[in-house]
RNA sequence: GGUCCUGUAGCCGAGUGGCUAGGCAAAGCUCUGCAAAAGCUUCUACACCGGUUCGAAUCCGGUCGGGACCUCCA
């Protein structure tokens, strides 16, 4: 049984065969700090998050780079624009690192909360401007780039005479000519299609850096080649990102790896899909987001209320990353419940006692639960169907909750079959799912807990029920839930 | 205009030609002092029209919706 992985270059489901035998580099384009990262940015970063702990899952020994943008872009079109740390920087009357520094921070946060691992290094685009001078030079000294006037631009026109440009996403020159909307005014460019790679400053720039084209700052594309081949080589493993830098940001990170290196840079392109509220694409320009701080408090308009942040993963979890996924309410509060009923489960199954004689033994049953924890590896080696997997976990549930109350004998499976269950739910919520326990584990809480609920039994064996109601009654108003279980015990958790 | 994706039960969603994914919601039953939780049932859908096939949600063609990208965007 061996990953599959759906390479966008191919279009298809492609065997994932590491260049380097147990080692997998992974670069994944990371934000763009100069506004909150909102909760479509947070899907693509949830979905690599767990492609990287299935790889380490595997055995894979991995690094996953994914950089922090702080410099280069520009506004618009317009290749003489302001980039958009000084444009903002100027606005605010601030320097331009104080931007980058707050919604750095601001992304960590985030990231943190989310339960995403950090990734092995994570570059900065102002920490590799030497590196991306370098490339320059070398993409011009071999022919593919030009200078006009202090900028260079990458001749995209030459180059597709040689290679493909749209290979990535199957666009012909022709078209690609024809599609793009028409440029006004005056323009240095050969070919409309040509890109920065370089771009001179003018002099009241905040964010410029001596080159030898004079003072200037780098275009947008040219730092993720810079980077990835820093710290991942000419050629590694997987590429990845949003959707929508397919077409436009790794077409060209393809075209100036081919000319500088003469090699394309990723053997698999992946690509995630994106997140939509209403039908429509999240973003930040059609201003429909949800800031991750708002989605946490509830704070938002179209909010009927706050979502734990691990809701919000599960959601996610819930759809295949290459599908779009439509945010709603409703769909959010099932995944609340949907996690809290696969998280009791979880908990219960950790205490099960694994039963040595097998009097009761249940073949059937034996098997099936067998089946469905395989089905675990081979779903995710399927291209990472986390929702399949999911499915599984849920049909498993009846089964785990069932052992505890009694209703199947706890020998009816086989030893190894439960204590295969234990360890795989634990591998996979836990390390691949990144998944944890939002209810707060508290030794102080917990004392107080087992104080109450020995208060309680004794007013239920005296038929105090007035007693014992008033105490679930005051605990659930101040959200801790007290359930009675089979046999007189209580437990108890947060909602 | 070009390149693609997509249309699945009340909602969200997975689906590799034959084997009712799953979650949420709803209804009934069991358990229970009551409730919650849990267990067991019920709700068996694939936009439309053709075609291929013994057999199509799945493959092919067409029609009609929806969306993304081609411009900064995860």
């Amino acid at each position: 049984m061996a990953l599959k992985i759906y390479n966008t270059l191919s279009r298809e489901k492609e065997l994932f065969t590491p260049l380097t035998p147990d080692h997998v580099g992974m670069y994944v384009c990371g934000p763009t700090v100069y506004s909150d990262v909102h909760l479509g940015n947070c899907r693509t970063f949830i979905s690599f998050d767990i492609i990287y702990r299935y790889l380490v899952y595997l055995g894979y020994k991995v690094r996953y780079v994914r950089n922090i943008t702080d410099a280069g872009h520009l506004e618009g079109d317009r290749d003489e624009g302001d980039d958009k740390f000084s444009k903002l920087a100027r606005l605010q009357k601030v320097e331009p690192m104080e931007i980058v520094q707050k919604y750095t921070v601001g992304f960590h946060h985030v990231m943190q909360l989310l339960n995403n691992l950090p990734p092995s290094i994570e570059p900065t685009a102002t920490g590799h401007i030497a590196e991306q001078i370098e490339i320059t030079k070398q993409i011009l000294a071999n022919g593919y780039a030009y200078e006009v006037n202090g900028t260079i631009y990458f001749d995209v026109e030459k180059y597709n005479k040689e290679l493909p440009y749209g290979i990535l996403t199957n666009r012909k020159m022709e078209d690609l000519l024809e599609g793009t909307r028409e440029l006004g005014g005056q323009d240095e460019k050969r070919g409309r299609l040509d890109f920065a790679l370089w771009i001179k400053a003018k002099p009241e720039h905040l964010m410029q850096w001596p080159s030898p084209w004079g003072m200037g700052f780098p275009g947008w594309h040219i730092e993720c080649s810079a980077m990835s081949e820093k710290y991942l080589g000419k050629k590694f493993d997987i590429h990845g990102g949003g959707m929508d830098l397919a077409a436009t940001h790794h077409t060209n990170e393809i075209a100036q790896s081919q000319a500088c290196y003469h090699t394309s840079p990723a053997n698999f392109w992946m690509h995630t899909n994106m997140l939509t509220v209403n039908g429509t694409r999240m973003s930040k320009s059609l201003g429909n987001g949800f800031l991750p701080e708002e989605l946490f408090t509830g704070n938002h308009p179209l909010l009927e209320k706050a979502y734990a942040p691990m809701t919000v993963r599960f959601f996610m979890l819930q759809t295949h990353y290459r599908s779009t996924l439509d945010f709603s309410n409703e769909a959010l509060q099932a995944s609340e419940k949907g996690l809290k009923r696969l998280w009791d489960a979880y908990e219960v199954l950790k205490q099960l006692a694994v039963s040595n004689g097998q009097l009761a033994m249940d073949a059937e049953l034996d098997a099936k639960v067998n089946k469905l924890v395989n089905g675990f590896d081979e779903f995710m080696n399927d291209d990472f169907n986390t929702a399949k997997v999911l499915g599984n976990m849920f049909e498993l549930v009846p089964v785990i909750n069932s052992i505890k109350d009694g209703l199947i004998k706890a020998d009816s499976i086989a030893a190894a079959t439960l204590s295969l269950l234990q360890q795989k739910f634990k591998a996979y919520l836990e390390n691949v799912f990144g998944l944890k326990n939002s209810a707060a584990n508290n030794e102080v809480l917990s004392g107080v807990m087992e104080l109450l609920i020995e208060v309680r039994k004794e007013s239920k064996t005296k038929k105090d029920f007035a007693t014992s109601d008033k105490i679930r009654n005051q605990l659930a108003a101040i959200g801790i839930n007290l359930k009675d279980e089979k046999g007189g015990e209580m437990s108890w958790d947060l909602s």
